[in-house]
RNA sequence: GCUGCUGUAGCUCAGUGGUAGAGCGCGUCCUUGGUAAGGACGAGGUCAAGGGUUCAAAUCCCUUCAGCAGCUCCA
């Protein structure tokens, strides 16, 4: 007999060589059904696995995170049967669980697998499945992994050498090989399984993508098929609506349909905001800025341009040169207008600044400071321009031109805990005033490169976490995360469909003060080195109108929607009256607009719906008489008759 | 930057060697209407750009540019 430890620390007796799956059917026959994997002192391993005296078990059902993860990997290998099934002469490589499903590189020699060849494959899959066979653990040798692997002989003769390679180098590092079989097909695999295919029922193939063996432009090309699976079709049918969800709200078809951005070839990756986008642009920028005033930051404007020299300084040229523009003059020769010299030798080459510190840090140093200004608090709306490779830009999400509402606070190391509380209770205000109260931290700290005395660095640290607490933050630390110039605390906000967005973020530097030579004289009457602080809240105005955008499906709340409402007048007879209504409520304050066209009333009506205008306001005869409008909201509430003063009266905040 | 896919009217897309199409939008007219699509007519295109193959190219090939997905990147 064995004794087996629970997670709750009671023990069970077990005869010699039992596995999990005998330790869930002693504890519950319904256990034993719903088991899908065991956790043994840690790590997860199958249910055959047999146990030995004095392992500590979890047995692990769908409840389980790393259950699911089990369920994909498996559901990997059926895809990988399958598709060796229908595309006999294909290579398989590897194929790993990622964050929503898996995925399997396979290598094909000629040929090609296009999402066209999903139907086939699926149902190839389903047949796997009704066949239920078990997954099969075997330990083997170098040899008989050969044996194992005859059937991806390639069609040139030789072995697949993406699983020999693996296996030379697992036994390099003196591991065992496993394998894991079901049916005819079996791989190479740490494991563990699902009991059998009879499981991976409720799976789906979502994607094809390229990629190379390694990682490695240089080696390679491979057809990466991207799959997932869950436990249940309602699971799986959850994530096909969330898809189809995230795809509706996408602030790319948003900004088409409601008019608020546009690309166009001569700018890649620059937007432009058109009237409506401009608004929300600049309702979050005077939000920003009323709030940075209210709370004693002082405002600047710095150049966007600046001497290359400055930014040798800062040590962008050494570190970002590749994401910075650069400007190149041109000259016209004198004798022939149309000879144009490119190559100009610049005396004083110039960039377009892709940070906004070095400016601050200009300003700070403008003139010597006192102690009794800090902290020094300079905040800016600072348009930055950085170069992104062609394959990363993305909606309003990735661009290359981007205003961060920046902010440096110089202080001492005495004030960190006090500002980083005071940056807490500031970003909080914002998150919440955008409906964005999800909100998880990250805390990284001293990395092994750095700069600065270990005893700024654990004044720092400490401050930061004393701050995180005393708001009581709960946060992940990420050690040796940090910049080599400062720790730092990251912000990241979920939105209404969970899906994480890093925004805000707040980084000590002991650097930057020194490379330029900020100082401030102390109350000793000598001269010391602030601290400085970079935070942004949005990170970047576009960036977060974008995930605004996906957040309120483009049904913004009053006082951020570019129309807040529209005026439809039954029928043109009534342009007048609807005129009349416009301007006052146009003079109140709220942005109006008027729909002159001659359709029909319920035409209108979904028009207004469909641009997601707050409220509609039909004026027909009865209002006329009665000197009332008739409201209706954008989700099809009739708010009915009432005076221009009730409406105005009746509205929830509408500027802030 | 890499790989794959895509680029046709303002938008969404069909057309895949032989006279450029649809729906929506836009304009004009009819209609003067009561809370999510009234009707008729009309304008609108160097088929991304450049080169090649061909009697003939939106269609096939090459190059470039841009977009999309994934990868890589984002101290």
């Amino acid at each position: 007999m064995i004794s087996i430890q629970l997670p709750d620390g009671s023990a069970q007796e077990l005869p010699d060589g039992s596995s999990s799956a005998d330790l869930a059917a002693k504890i519950s026959s319904r256990l034993l059904k719903e088991a899908v994997a065991a956790e043994v002192n840690g790590k997860v391993v199958d249910l055959a696995l047999p146990l030995t005296a004095g392992d500590s078990v979890r047995i692990l059902t769908k409840k389980d995170r790393e259950a699911l993860e089990v369920l994909r990997h498996s559901c990997a290998h059926l895809m990988a049967d399958a598709i060796l099934r229908i595309f006999p002469q294909a290579q398989l490589t590897i194929g790993p669980v990622v964050d929503d499903g898996f995925y399997y590189d396979i290598y094909l020699p000629e040929g090609k697998i296009t999402p066209e060849d999903f139907p086939k494959i699926e149902a190839e899959m389903a047949k796997i499945v009704k066949e239920n066979h078990p997954f099969r653990r075997c330990a083997a040798t170098v040899d008989e992994a050969n044996e194992h692997f005859a059937r991806y002989r390639a069609i040139d003769g030789g072995h697949n050498k993406f699983k020999m390679e693996l296996i030379s180098e697992i036994t390099k590092r003196g591991e065992g090989l496993t394998f894991y079989k079901h049916g005819e097909f079996i791989d190479l695999c740490r494991g563990p399984h699902v009991p059998s295919t009879g499981w991976l029922k409720n799976h789906k193939l979502t994607k094809i993508a390229g990629s190379y063996w390694r990682a490695d432009a240089a080696r390679e090309q491979l057809i990466r098929v991207y799959g997932t699976a869950f436990f249940s079709k309602e699971d799986l049918d959850d994530y096909i609506k969330f898809l189809e969800e995230a795809k509706k709200r996408d602030h790319r078809v948003l900004g088409e349909q409601l008019e608020l951005f546009m690309m166009e070839d001569v700018a890649p990756g620059f937007p432009f905001f058109l009237p409506k986008g401009a608004i929300l642009w600049n309702t979050l920028a005077d939000y920003m800025k009323g709030l940075v005033r209210r709370t004693g930051y002082v405002e600047v404007k710095t150049p966007l341009v600046l001497s290359e020299q400055l930014w040798h300084t800062s040590g962008h040229y050494d570190n970002y040169l590749e994401n910075m523009f650069f400007t190149k003059l041109k000259l016209r020769d004198p004798k022939d207008a149309s000879k144009i010299f490119d190559n100009v030798v610049e005396e004083r080459p110039m960039a377009v600044k892709p940070m906004n510190c070095p400016g601050h840090a200009l300003i700070f140093k403008h003139r010597l400071r006192s102690h009794r200004e800090l902290p020094l608090r300079i905040a800016e709306l600072g348009l930055v321009h950085r170069r992104e490779l062609s394959g990363v830009r993305h909606g309003l999400f990735r661009v290359q031109a981007f205003t961060q509402d920046d902010a440096h606070l110089f202080c001492t190391p005495d004030q960190i805990e006090e500002e980083i509380m005071r940056l807490m209770d500031f970003f909080k205000e914002v998150y919440t005033a955008f409906g964005l109260d999800d909100v998880r931290v990250e805390l990284s700290t001293r990395p092994a490169k750095s700069i600065g005395s270990d005893q700024v660095w654990h004044l720092a640290e400490t401050s930061l976490q004393r701050a995180l607490e005393a708001r009581n933050l709960p946060y992940q630390l990420n050690p040796g995360d940090g910049a080599f110039y400062g720790p730092k605390i990251d912000f990241h906000i979920r939105d209404c469909l969970k899906r994480s967005w890093q925004c805000g973020t707040i980084q000590l530097d002991f650097s930057m003060p020194e490379r330029f030579g900020c100082h401030y004289v102390g109350t000793d009457g000598a001269k010391h080195t602030p601290v400085m602080i970079h935070r942004a809240c949005f990170g970047s105005v576009e960036r977060f109108l974008g995930i605004l955008i996906e957040h309120y499906a483009g049904a913004f709340p009053l006082w951020m929607s570019p129309i807040q409402a529209i005026v439809i007048p039954v029928s043109d007879k009534f342009l007048t009256y609807a005129d009349d209504v416009y301007s006052k409520l146009s003079a109140a304050g709220l942005r109006m607009e008027i729909n002159r066209k001659d359709d029909r009333l319920g035409y209108k009506i979904r028009e207004a719906s469909l641009q997601k205008v707050p409220y509609a306001i039909v004026v027909g005869e009865k209002e006329v008489e009665s000197s009332t409008i008739n409201v209706r909201t954008r989700e099809g509430v009739e708010l009915g008759a009432m005076t221009l003063e009730a409406f105005v009266a009746q509205l929830p905040e509408w500027r802030k």
